[in-house]
This record gives C-alpha cells, sequence and structure tokens, in this order.
DNA sequence: AGTTGTGTTGAAGA
DNA sequence: ATCTTCAACACAAC
C-alpha cells in the first residue's frame, strides 16, 4: 500500500528515469480509472508532451508535462508505476517485472527514447486525471488535503493546533486522515506511535506536551527511515523498477500480532478501530506502567 | 466453495 | 456537524 514514503521513492525514481523523455503514445483499457476524459481524448492530449518533472503531495502524484497541463495519479491501495528501460533489461528486472504484483496492467506510456511506463493496478482502484498545471491544486483531491507531513512548513504548533481542533478523534485515526495531515497511512500510523510510545485509542486532546512532540518527532522519523529504506513491501508494493522496499525487515509493531516486542519481549496487539487493524505494545506504549 | 481480511478514499447513513 | 460504516474492486487464505 503505498503511503508517503512508498510514492516519494516513486518520484524520485521518476525525477530520475523519465524527465525530459516525451511521451509518444498512451494505451488504456480501463477507461474507468481516467476521470472525465476518454483514453482517445487522453492520449490525444499528452501525446508528444515532454515530462518536466514528478512531483507530490500525500500519497497524490503530479507529473508536470510540457504545454501546461499536469497528469494526476493516484495508486490508491495496489498501484504500480513501472518503468522500463529501451534497450536490454537486466535478469533482475526481468525477474521483478515478472511477478504477479507487476502483471495488472491497465495503463501504459510509451516514450519516444523506447521507454514505457506502465500503470499495473490489481483492485482498479487507481485514478488518473489531465488537468492544467496552474489548476493542479484546485483538484476537489487536493483541495480538502491536509499538510504534508514532511512539508518544512509542518510545524510542531501546527500539529498541536490540529490536535486541539480535533481533540476527540483517536490518535490513530487522527494521524491517517489525509484531511488533517496527509501521508500517513495504515502501516507507518501504528509504527509512529510504537517509535513515540503512545498508546493508539489516546484522543487527540488529551496528550501530555511531552508526548505530542514525541509523536511529532516520531512521524518524522519513521517516514524519512522508510524513505530511506525505499517503502515497505508488506504485500504487494513495489518501485519503478518492480523491486520490493525494505522497510517490512524493520516493522516493529505492524502485522506483528501475537510475536514478542522487540524492545520489551511483551506480545504485539492487534485492536480494530474504524474498522481497520492497528497494532501496538502495551508495555511500551503505556507510560502509566 | 463460500467467507473473510486486506486498505484508500469518498459517499452514504446515523 | 461529526462520526461510523460501506462500496468500489480483486485475490489470497482460510
Amino acid at each position: 500500500m503505498p503511503e508517503l514514503p512508498e510514492v516519494q521513492t516513486i518520484i524520485d525514481d521518476l525525477n530520475k528515469k523519465i524527465k525530459g523523455e516525451i511521451i509518444a503514445d498512451f494505451w488504456s483499457d480501463w477507461k474507468k480509472s481516467l476521470k472525465a476524459i476518454s483514453p482517445e481524448q487522453f492520449r490525444r492530449a499528452v501525446k508528444n508532451k515532454k515530462i518536466l518533472r514528478a512531483r507530490r503531495k500525500g500519497k497524490n502524484i503530479f507529473i508536470d508535462l510540457s504545454g501546461g497541463k499536469t497528469i494526476y495519479l493516484h495508486l490508491k491501495m495496489t498501484g504500480h508505476l513501472l518503468v522500463k528501460p529501451a534497450g536490454k533489461i537486466s535478469d533482475l528486472e526481468k525477474k521483478y517485472f515478472a511477478e504477479k504484483v507487476n502483471q495488472y496492467i491497465h495503463h501504459i506510456f510509451y516514450f519516444r527514447s523506447g521507454k514505457i511506463m506502465t500503470f499495473s493496478d490489481l483492485r482498479k482502484f487507481g485514478k488518473i486525471i489531465l488537468v492544467p498545471t496552474s489548476q493542479a491544486e484546485d483538484l476537489p483531491e487536493i483541495k480538502n488535503l491536509g499538510e504534508d507531513v514532511l512539508s518544512p512548513s509542518f510545524t510542531l504548533e501546527k500539529f498541536k493546533n490540529l490536535l486541539a481542533k480535533k481533540r476527540k478523534l483517536s490518535l490513530v485515526v487522527f494521524l491517517a486522515d489525509q484531511q488533517i495531515l496527509s501521508g500517513i497511512g495504515n502501516i507507518y500510523r501504528s509504527e509512529i506511535l510504537f517509535e513515540a510510545g503512545v498508546l493508539p485509542w489516546r484522543k487527540a486532546g488529551e496528550l501530555e506536551e511531552e508526548e505530542i512532540g514525541d509523536v511529532y518527532r516520531a512521524i518524522g522519523k519513521i517516514l524519512k527511515k522508510a524513505i530511506r529504506l525505499r517503502g515497505t513491501s508488506d504485500s504487494d508494493y513495489r518501485d519503478t523498477s518492480g523491486t520490493p522496499g525494505k522497510f517490512q525487515n524493520v516493522l516493529r509493531v505492524y502485522r506483528r500480532e501475537g510475536e514478542k516486542c522487540l524492545v520489551c519481549k511483551k506480545e504485539i496487539r492487534r485492536v480494530k478501530i474504524g474498522a481497520r487493524s492497528v497494532f501496538y505494545c502495551p508495555r511500551c506504549q503505556n507510560r502509566e506502567s
């Protein structure tokens, strides 16, 4: 599931691999992913345009094109952007591209150089919108988005204000609500709260001053570490080479129910909050005991 | 073989 | 207004 670190990894890859490329053609077999435009219209609009840059806000991807247009993408749960080189593909790449999770290809961008970028999307929740670059920030998908948690303008002060405003919400819901903060999803919210040593159901408005600082710092620490490790491939996430990330090797609570806490040896537990699984260590995250 | 869990998001329901 | 549940979709694991 691509959250901020996975999306950042993809953005960095795209800027390395397809910046400057010129789109020669586009193909799609699932028009529902393309919002308010037919594949044929989309194809005509992007043809012969140059890729200027890739950027993101939260988990949302923007690919800016020459001619003032921007391709907005959301990978949702199972979307992968895979960039295949023009020439010979290495054995390792061949192996990864051949994996089943990379085989649900519904959209293809062909570049003049012979490179191609495919959009694989097992569950077909992914979204593609073509928008004038100047209006990209006005998309409803972006307009209601909270501050990106790795943006320099996301300060401790702002974090405190948001907690105060949403004081009744449980922390774990608060962290993953994209309208409040953007970038955090189900994997990292559990990991962040373990790092901070705070139980997930604590209310946003009931945190001690010290705990607020601990959670704030944990957000930056965990997400930056995850970017260094190129994301978490707990299940299907892959980078643009089809390669899994490495953060799943250092997960401390997520999907570790029943296993021993790596710090205190107590069993990791799982609770359902808002119909979703949250993982925590009952000792390390409880300051009373 | 039918049921459940998986998670992002927005919409519908309470 | 605000919170909770469900549907979109596909598949693996029971």
